[in-house]
DNA sequence: TTTATATTTCAATAACTATTGAAAGTTCAG
DNA sequence: CTGAACTTTCAATAGTTATTGAAATATAAA
């Protein structure tokens, strides 16, 4: 198989997964596509492409930013922005679960906690309090296995990494 | 707040963490309705409480029970079926787990393992190989991690889940 | 068998999510 | 300032995925 061919099926391959997993297929495409790049990218280079809008790279790109796994960096002589995606990939890994741990677990556990007030004494509400005690442990467990996961971070697994220059 | 509001609010919240994590919405709100049910519930019952056609339930119904985390139950002098939701929760995430690992992350292990093998000895594709092989690092890795969850199983901060009967 | 009851399928359609592209906004060199 | 270069916004629209409901199929009692 051919370089350009390889970039090109990797970039699918994240664009679907990604679609399983909720998230954005052309925000994943544009990481793929920063990921596999040796220089930074203008929104132009990335719209030619991928094939997209200007505004479609606008707004992905931003978000990508937000999730802090992709940064802006200017080039000397040009006006345009530029952007790479950070190629530490378990930093990318850990970014991720941080933002999903914080938008959709945490916020469950909550509501969850909440439920648990239920004025009531009959069988059926204890039936289901013990359900919601059993979710919130199953919901407490993933949580601080993803916590495990993140803070395993330089020690473990990693030495064969990629190194890159921490800022 | 009243027992049925809670339920209620529980399988709406169940539902929307579901969109957010690309699972079937409405089969997160059957599997719920299931889940704090003290009796089984036939294809009925569950159309009139979450008002959705026979068709919707039939398929989302099928899928649970796919994944290994409904089962049919026939009761006696009925002859539509019934349904009932395994009520042990940790069983419910070991299956999700495995078949998402299943479905999804072993797939992409193949790909990028296939990805390696192109043909080319310049410094970009030397380059790329490497975010290849850092990517198939963190796979492996949630992989792991995931199997460690689900083995975890009987051993693990599980003495307090409810106790159920295992077929 | 036949008939009534229950389940499954699937084309049509609704609901939702992503994408476009043109207009508005911003920035900066001259 | 002014205008060119670039970025952002957002209403319109395309594309995708879920849902309906009626027809086809299956099942079991009479």
């Amino acid at each position: 198989m051919k370089l350009d061919d390889a970039k090109n099926k990797y970039i699918q391959t994240w664009g679907s997964l990604a679609t399983s997993w909720g998230i954005n297929k052309t925000m994943a495409q544009v990481h793929a596509l920063l990921l596999v790049s040796t220089n930074p990218l203008s929104a132009e280079d990335i719209m030619e492409t991928l094939q997209i809008s200007r505004g479609n790279v606008n707004m992905n790109v931003r978000a990508l930013i937000d999730w802090g796994i992709v940064t802006k960096e200017f080039v000397v002589g040009e006006r345009k922005e530029f952007f790479v995606a950070d190629k530490d990939i378990w930093e990318l890994f850990k970014q991720i679960t941080k933002e999903r741990k914080k938008r959709e677990i945490e916020p469950v556990l909550k509501v969850l906690a909440e439920l648990q007030q239920v004025e009531d004494n009959s069988d059926e509400a204890a039936q289901f309090k013990q359900v919601l005690g059993d979710l919130s442990k199953v919901t407490t467990t993933v949580n601080n296995i993803l916590d495990k996961a993140i803070k395993a971070d330089e020690h473990w697994l990693l030495s064969n990494f990629t190194k890159v220059i921490k800022k």
